[in-house]
DNA sequence: TCTAAATGATAGTAATACTATTATATTTGC
DNA sequence: GCAAATATAATAGTATTACTATCATTTAGA
């Protein structure tokens, strides 16, 4: 199902590009291609010159929007994140009960899109991929501390405090709402990525996906009273 | 404290490593020194060239050892989990409480390790750090697959394997014991990432040091019957 | 239509992640 | 104590990467 999302501009933070990628036709292959191309042969492996090549344009032509592949990638999980928010909002907005508004932004945190469903991004399927198998590798480097207080990491922060007051609504009294949520998001993606090549260390596999009921059961009873 | 452990020989994966680096001076300089320039400059800027300056010898002695600097991180993140399980062995093994033994595990697991305490390996403290800044780098790439065949993370499944079973031994009815224990070995090292770079997304930091108490609260309530 | 901005084409650089070769030590078996 | 095997040093070289720089050409907007 298309949506009347279909294409919305979603505000990425100014620090990690030169030139708004969103504005121009070159622009937005680059996003598009480059989230296929990391995805086909990971992070390492790809080249703003294999993507130059793909998108029919020059090294040179990249280079003017993304300083280096790395902020590249830092763009592309952001614009994720900014999905996820976009749902978060439109998603809960309107549920009452907090423990059903909770289940329900656990579901967007921890379960596959459903391509079905009606998207807030064309490529939001590809784009979770690239933060499965990606994410960690912009975040673990020594440049991490300049860029959070460049605010590249707000969006995500958000989307964290979020659920933290969810969690906060139902119990006051729970002490570690904010270790549970990370726990839970990033937990969840590596369930996916062990599901895929490391089996024995989950529970979970693509045929029979257990990643959101357990983390749904674990959560509730994480925060029950006692 | 020093210990009778001390400068244990931990076997590692043969398929890690050229020439045993446990096996001569320059393997082990290569071992301890790379620990440290690895902490110090993070893995993408560590080089074999620099690893070779800071010991006196050359690039290509160190070939001799290690095919390639992502081989070496393995070896390294290796040679944790195999002090890892052996503290396990050691330190759970005369417990008859089972639910004592999984606390004693998940101390292990998830608190840092005490200088104080007698040590299975003498830097097992810098392996920690990186195990949290860099292993994901070594997990997270298209050689994963092959590299599980020739059974480079064995050791690391079999640690998790134990816990598992301390898990079925307390609750045999539990669902996802495997997922339970890899989100707290992965979200315990995570949360102390954040810790140092983005404490907003987490409850704990050096001063205080939440992490364990967390996980130990989080999996008891998860195993829990009903 | 004129001007400014965007893109293309091409070249160049320092560093990286290796490989290869030959010479010199060092160890080991006898 | 010595030859043979092995380990290391010294040096050179390569393809690729991650950029930077320059200038010509195309395109878009006022």
């Amino acid at each position: 199902m298309q949506s009347f999302f279909q294409n919305i501009k979603l505000p990425i933070n100014e620090k990690l590009f030169l030139k708004d990628p969103q504005s121009s036709e070159i622009g937005n292959k680059i996003l598009n291609e480059s989230i296929e191309l990391i995805n086909e042969m990971g992070f390492e492996k790809f080249t703003f010159k294999k993507l130059a090549t793909k998108i029919s344009t020059t090294e040179a032509s990249i280079y003017r929007y993304f300083e280096s592949k790395h902020k590249l990638l830092l763009y592309l999980i952001n614009w994720y994140w900014s999905c996820i928010a976009t749902r978060m909002l439109f998603e809960t907005s309107n549920i009452q009960d907090p423990i059903l508004c909770l289940k329900k932004a656990i579901h967007i945190l921890t379960a596959l899109p459903n391509p079905q469903a009606e998207q807030v991004l064309a490529n939001e399927i590809f784009l979770k991929e690239i933060v499965i198998n990606e994410a960690w590798k912009a975040f673990l480097t020594k440049e991490i501390d300049s860029e959070n207080k460049d605010g590249v990491f707000s969006v995500y922060k958000s989307v964290v405090n979020n659920v933290v007051q969810m969690i906060q609504t139902i119990n006051p009294n729970y002490l570690y709402p904010n270790m549970l949520v990370t726990t839970v998001i990033e937990g969840s993606n590596q369930q996916r990525f062990f599901g895929q090549h490391l089996p024995k260390l989950t529970n979970s596999s693509s045929e029979v996906d257990f990643v959101e009921q357990f983390y749904q059961d674990m959560i509730f009873k994480a925060i029950q009273h006692g």
